[in-house]
DNA sequence: CTTAGCGAGTTCGGAAACCAAACCCACTGA
DNA sequence: TCAGTGGGTTTGGTTTCCGAACTCGCTAAG
């Protein structure tokens, strides 16, 4: 991974690339918090566990908090900088559901948002997440992208080649 | 990792959360197709890469196309599925954007979309990729959503939990 | 008071993955 | 003939992963 192109993907995957690290912020975005219920619900051994919880409380992901003093105990909580990565996690979760197991959804989301949100809402919607461009609104297709690298040496050659 | 919730964010990682295989779908999106530019661009050791590329091929991401015969060579060209991914590209980017090198960003992405998209462009505008829900078209935030685990016996508990 | 159990890790030894460097093979161009 | 390139494979050492067992502090039951 040495000399490699200077890249923000590169970059978030080095902090939270590693195995079950982005299952546990799924974990903790759903409210599981706690040691044993992260093993059980992931799956993961311990002592990963541990150094994953570890590394990613050191980033500022998570945050540990004791919730008992004797004896200590400890739960674990995404910062806004965790809950950032949601996104991350839902277009994770949309590829699944769209191209794995034939379609079939373990989970699904509910969405309490639009027009009727701002008064007291009482049902949702299926959440069906779609990237879109913040500045003009429409949905992303991939001929609509052009990669502008700022690091001299890193071209882009193909299609979506910069000018 | 067994007997794990069942999700499709833990499936799709199967498939590409072993380290490398998300950069190899930017590159290809990018279109850098071959052996030794991914290798470069990446910064993988080689034999990594084949395996990578090997699995990558079997998923149905990536196909693997000849260029020339004498000598055979090969170019790696993302499928459909593969495109697919994109939307996690973009959001881990955006993620790394905000959160890493104090907002300094190494690629931006120029986007030709928008009301002015129909006739011929010429200028695009910088991509801010945001996740919005397809149903009532607005942004999503973590606290408008509730998740319903469809299998017995996984349930969620936190703020955000199922009915 | 003794024992059982839980939450949250730590320790252990073996299996698997990763890594950089070296090597190989088929060709091309000088 | 010789150097160079593209696309890998081999090698041997380091790191990570894994499941099971163990520890520690405490609480609740008998």
């Amino acid at each position: 991974m040495k000399d490699a192109r200077p890249c923000s993907i590169a970059g978030t995957l080095a902090l939270v690339g590693e195995k079950y690290s982005l299952l546990v912020l799924r974990e903790v975005s759903l409210g599981a918090t706690r040691f044993d219920q992260l093993v059980r619900n992931i799956g993961a051994p311990r002592d990963v566990l541990t150094t994953r919880l570890k590394r990613l409380v050191e980033a500022g992901l998570l945050e540990k908090i004791a919730y008992s003093d004797k004896p200590p105990r400890f739960e674990y909580r995404p910062t806004r900088a965790g809950l950032d990565l949601e996104p991350v996690l839902l277009t994770l979760m949309a590829w699944g559901d769209r191209h794995l197991n034939d379609g079939d959804r373990p989970m699904v989301l509910e969405h309490f948002g639009g027009p009727a949100h701002a008064g007291g809402h009482v049902t949702g919607h299926e959440l069906v997440p779609v990237v879109t461009c913040a500045e003009c609104g429409e949905e992303v297709r991939h001929d609509d992208l052009t990669a502008h690298p700022l690091a001299p040496g890193w071209t882009v050659t193909g299609p979506a080649a910069a000018v």
